[in-house]
DNA sequence: ATCTAAGGTATCTTTTTGTATACTAGGTTT
DNA sequence: AAACCTAGTATACAAAAAGATACCTTAGAT
C-alpha cells in the first residue's frame, strides 16, 4: 500500500536547494560556524542558509550551539542522530555518480543530467 | 570537494510530487497502463501524471511501451536499469520510516513529520 | 559620533512547481 | 447522431520555493 511508501519522508529533510551541501560541508568540516559556511556555499543567501539549517535543525540532523558574545557566534555541527544518515547519504552519493554515468552513456558525455 | 557530491543527481530524479508513489506502483505493479496509474493515484492530474513519467523515462528508470491502437493503449513499466535503484529506494525507505518514529519520539505522536 | 563584526529578520520580486479545465483523435456503443 | 473510450496536449492560474535587498542588534575600536 502506497501508505507505506517513506521514501518522501527522507526525501522532505533532503530537499531544498542546498541541504545537501550543507550537509556535506557539516559532514565533511566537523563543526561550522555561519560565516564558514556562508564562505563555502559562496551563491547561497543568508536567508536560504537559515532557513534549510532551520529545518535539518527541526529534524534533528543538525545541532545550533549559540555562543552569547558581541559579536555574536553560531556554530552549527550534524547531531549524533544525524551521524547515522551517513549511510544512506553515501548510498545516494554513489547512486548519483553512478548514474551520471549512466546518462553519459545514454545521450553523450556533453550533456549535464536535467529533468 | 562540494562537487563531488552526488546526492542531488539522485534526488533530481526523485523529486517531484509525484515520482516517489509513481515508482512503488510500479515496482509492486509491474506493468501499468496510464489509466491504471491514475486509478491508483487519484488525486493526480494527467499533465502531472504525464510530465513524471516522461521524467523517469528520459532517465531511463521507467519504459513507455505504445500501443497503435483506438482506444490508445500505453503501458509503463520499470526498466532492467531502473530495477537497480530498488536497493536504494528501500534504503531510503527504511530511513524515512526510522525518522518519523525519531521525530515521533521527539515531538509526540499527533504530529506529522514538516519541514 | 561613527564604523565594524556576526548572525540573523523583514519585505518584495522572480522562478519553479503544481492544479484546474478544456480540448483532441478515431473507432465503438447506444 | 450523440456519447464514450484512452492517452494525452494546451492554456491559464495558484501556490510554493528561491533570490535580492535592506535593515537590526550590541560592544568595542577608531
Amino acid at each position: 500500500m502506497p501508505e507505506d511508501c517513506k521514501v518522501e519522508t527522507a526525501l522532505e529533510i533532503l530537499v531544498g536547494k542546498w541541504k545537501p551541501i550543507i550537509l556535506y560541508q557539516l559532514f565533511s568540516q566537523g563543526t561550522m560556524r555561519f560565516s564558514e559556511l556562508q564562505k563555502a556555499l559562496p551563491d547561497i543567501t543568508k536567508k536560504m542558509l537559515t532557513s534549510q539549517l532551520r529545518e535539518l535543525e527541526y529534524h534533528d540532523i543538525v545541532h545550533r550551539e549559540i555562543y552569547l558574545q558581541i559579536p555574536p557566534k553560531v556554530e552549527y555541527s550534524i547531531t549524533e542522530y544525524g551521524m547515522r544518515m551517513a549511510p544512506l547519504l553515501q548510498a545516494m552519493n554513489e547512486w548519483g555518480m553512478s548514474h551520471i554515468e549512466h546518462l553519459n552513456e545514454l545521450y553523450g558525455a556533453e550533456m549535464q543530467a536535467k529533468r
